[in-house]
DNA sequence: TTAGTGATATCC
DNA sequence: GATATCACTAAA
């Protein structure tokens, strides 16, 4: 069963740990089919959370962040890595849940190269179109809560939170 | 541990 | 227009 927006329609701490175990479908434009499981998300939240982007205001690169659940925000980290999140909550709040890990690979811009995610994928609704999706089998893996990484710049107490969100049965 | 890379934001 | 920053990876 493909996830509908009504998933990212709440609270990103509530999304983001039940995103962990659904499947990414990625159709390339040849037809093939990527899967992959998510094993690792982190919630990024509210105004207040320094180390979300748009804590620091909502520009043009943060505007995603505040728009409707559901669409994907990728963003380039250090001019090779793009990095991919899912926007939650209502309109007008910026939070968002970045795709850490997958099952096999491990690293988010391991994970967006494997799908073939670039930038041309920041802003669409991830349940409206044929060339990517996210499936939902059933899978409820448990999870565990651990702190965010890299985000030493957003000072405490937001580096301790735990939201980062990884399947116990993960190697 | 360090180099590589480029968009963005922030400073002249 | 110029620089500093950055939710990373690969190679050593």
């Amino acid at each position: 069963m493909i996830i509908g927006r009504e998933f990212f329609s709440r609270n990103v701490l509530e999304a983001a740990p039940e995103l962990v175990g659904k499947i990414i479908v990625r159709t390339l434009p040849d037809g093939t089919e990527l899967r992959e499981r998510i094993t690792e998300t982190e919630a990024y939240g509210g105004e207040e959370d320094k180390a979300c982007h748009a804590s620091k205001g909502r520009t043009k690169r943060t505007e995603i962040l505040y728009g409707e659940p559901g669409i994907i925000y990728v963003y380039l980290c250090y001019g090779m890595h793009w990095l991919m999140n899912i926007i939650t909550g209502e309109e007008g709040r910026p939070q968002g849940i970045l795709i850490r890990c997958g099952e096999v690979h491990n690293g988010p811009a391991k994970l967006t190269k494997y799908l073939h995610i670039d930038g041309s994928f920041n802003g669409v609704p991830c349940w409206d179109r044929d060339d990517i999706r996210i499936e939902d089998d059933g899978y409820r893996p448990a999870i565990r809560t651990a702190p965010r990484v890299g985000i030493d710049y957003a000072g405490e107490p937001w580096i301790s939170k735990p939201w980062r969100f990884i399947a116990e049965d993960k190697v």
